[in-house]
Parts: structure tokens; C-alpha cells; sequence
DNA sequence: ACCTGAACACCGTTCAAGT
DNA sequence: ACCTGAACACCGTTCAAGT
């Protein structure tokens, strides 16, 4: 061995991201390991140093492309709807459906990086944006007469809340029974909450 | 050493969970480890595992301590209040004061058992409904004369939501600069729901 | 230049052996 | 009965040595 040059480095980062995403969605994001990685990959530990700085990296990686995969979702799902409220509930039934289809990949997103010192990359933060971006734009269709700061803040406001309610539902911390629940909760914090936009002037 | 007998099995069973907590504060969640929490002691690892099953054990125990501390600090900050309203929004700002102040150990609440298929113990279930019984209250006083599914509902949905939005704040995913913002949406989230509340009939 | 294999300092968990 | 110390099978990360 040693010196094989089967792949290309942006192959083996492709190879890494796979693999390193399949075990996520198989056993989760605190079962990941380097070694795991690597095997999965049929190459040794050492090789995956020379791809990424450390195992942060690689994740922090995986959940931009769980990310972009998750934009691209709300897109669809916000494309074609009769009206703007209904927009915003089509997205969040998206959102909803994404967690619950890729709870584990999904769950990495957040459960990565809480007590992290270290910087997101600007590849991540800028998929965050794109999706708030995405929420501020069918808010801005809902309330047309608001200021873009309103709007930016509503934005974060309700799907921080969605992303809450997903978190605590997924890990049985919202105190509810079924998962259906899980809707009922959504829809009653977004409908409330468009409710309340309406009708603060 | 061996068969020393300095402590009761309580009294041990507060040291473990003291230094964990005091781990998990200072380094955070990721950081614990038995051998560490043995070490603050002055035990053995064995030991540990005479009185918790397994670390994830340990763990839910500082989270409902956690909880405990959480709970008590919600009621406080409700208790006195010229109007129910302002209460909602005095036990948000309570929420978010105790997060910033003891980060780690409020992250440690949601991220830790996200993938785990282990049942929460009663006693843990138990302080996150009584969270929740709290909001109703709340909420109860600004509607009263909606029914209890509803009350339940609104109350899941709008600490959904808070905590949500702290989570995103606080691992730098909300797409905003100062911490001052976090107040701001969690306000906007709070009172645009409030008024949704008392819009929809 | 690319990759390996071994090393280092850690893990969670178990359990025979000591007092 | 209580506690230790060593063991097992793992970790993340580094880096000399091989091709």
C-alpha cells in the first residue's frame, strides 16, 4: 500500500461526506467515528487527516449538504400553493416531514457545535441564511405593508419555533402522545402566530 | 483502600451528580466523562457504576436537576406581574436570562437523548410537564375562555418556539450578530402569538 | 506526493481480586 | 459489602516510515 492515487482528493472528500452521512442516518450523529469513516471509505485513518482538519469538519460538512437538501425541500414545497398563509404552512408540513423522514441527519444540524468555540464555515451560515431568506419571502407575500427588519425578525421568530417544536417532539420532551400531535402543535404556532401579524396593525 | 465506607450510597450518589454538573458547566456536555466525574470524587470509576446503570443515566439525573432549577426560576419571574401578559413575557425573559447564564448545562437538557431509544425516567418526564403546566397557567389567564386542548396546545407550541429560538441564538444559528436580538425575536415571537391568540375568536 | 501503521492519551464498561 | 485496578474494545489525532 501506501501511495495508491485511486482517487482524486475531491473523490475521496466526496467518499468521506458519504460515507460519514450513511452512518449518521444509520446510527446517528454521536456513533460517527474517524475510524468508521475511513473503513467505510477502505482507507486508513491517517488518510481522512490529510481531507479534513478534524471530525468537526467533516460533520459540520455533511450538515451543509443535509442543509442544502433541506432548502431545496421548502422550495418545492412553497412553489405552488393558492395562497401566501398557506404557502407558509406547506413549508412548515415540509419541514416537519424532512425531520421526521431523516430524524438522525436532520437532528445533526443542531445537536453539532452547541458548545463550539469554533467558527461555522461561511458555506453553512450562508445555507442558514438562504433558508431564512426563503421564510422572510413568503412572510413578505403574508404581510406586504411590513419593514424588512419586521419581516427578518418574524422570520427567525416563527421558524425558530418550528424548529422547536421539531427538537422537543423527536426527543420526547413536548409532553404529547402521537406524532400527529407534532402537527397540531405546528400548524397551531403558525397559524396563531399569522394570526397575530394580521392583527398587530 | 477498598470497602472504605466514608459516604452513604446517597451521599455519593450527590457527590457523582455535583461533579458532573460542575464538569458539564465548566467544559461542557461532551467533555464529561465517568472517569472524569470518579476523579472529582476522589473514587474510582468502578464505583460510579454501582450507582448509575451508565453515564446516559447520570446525565438525565443533572438534567432534571437542571429542570428542577429551570422550573423554579419560571415561577418565580411569573409570580408577580401587573397583567397576565406581561407574565408570558417575564417568564420568556426569565427562560432566556437562565440559558445565557448556565449555557452548557441548559444545552445539555435537549442535547443530550436525541437519538437515544432509552425511555426518559418519570422523574425527568415529570418536571418537563410540570414546564409546560406553568405556561398553561399562563396562557389560561390571558384566554381564559378557551378550552384545556387548546390551552395545551398553545403552550407547547409557544415554549416550543422560545426554546427554539435559544437553541439557534446560542450555537449561532440564527443568523443574527448581537445577543440583544435574541430578546427581540423571542418578544416578537411571544407577542405576535399573544395577539394571534386573542384575534382568532 | 500519497498512504499506512503504529503510537499516544484518552474513552465506556465490566469484573476478578482484595479488604 | 464496598471499592480497586486492570482489562477489553473502543475513541481522536499525529507522524515517522514506506512506496
Amino acid at each position: 500500500m501506501a501511495r495508491r492515487n485511486d482517487h482524486s482528493r475531491e473523490e475521496l472528500r466526496q467518499m468521506a461526506l458519504d460515507a460519514a452521512q450513511f452512518i449518521i442516518e444509520a446510527q446517528g450523529l454521536t456513533a460517527l467515528s474517524a475510524r468508521k469513516v475511513a473503513s467505510r471509505m477502505g482507507y486508513t485513518v491517517g488518510t481522512l487527516y490529510r481531507l479534513f482538519e478534524h471530525l468537526d469538519d467533516l460533520i459540520v460538512q455533511v450538515n451543509a449538504r443535509t442543509l442544502a437538501e433541506l432548502n431545496a425541500t421548502l422550495e418545492r414545497a412553497a412553489a405552488d400553493c393558492p395562497d401566501a398563509e398557506r404557502c407558509v404552512h406547506a413549508a412548515t408540513h415540509a419541514y416537519i416531514d424532512f425531520a421526521s423522514r431523516h430524524t438522525r441527519r436532520w437532528s445533526a444540524l443542531y445537536e453539532h457545535g452547541i458548545e463550539a468555540d469554533i467558527q461555522l464555515p461561511r458555506h453553512f451560515t450562508e445555507q442558514i441564511a438562504s433558508m431564512y431568506d426563503q421564510v422572510e419571502a413568503l412572510l413578505q407575500s403574508v404581510t406586504p405593508q411590513r419593514s424588512a427588519e419586521d419581516i427578518a425578525r418574524a422570520a427567525r421568530a416563527l421558524w425558530g419555533g418550528v424548529q422547536g417544536i421539531c427538537v422537543l417532539a423527536l426527543s420526547d420532551k413536548l409532553d404529547i402522545d402521537r406524532i400527529e400531535t407534532l402537527s397540531e402543535v405546528a400548524d397551531s404556532l403558525v397559524g396563531t402566530y399569522l394570526a397575530g401579524l394580521g392583527a398587530r396593525h
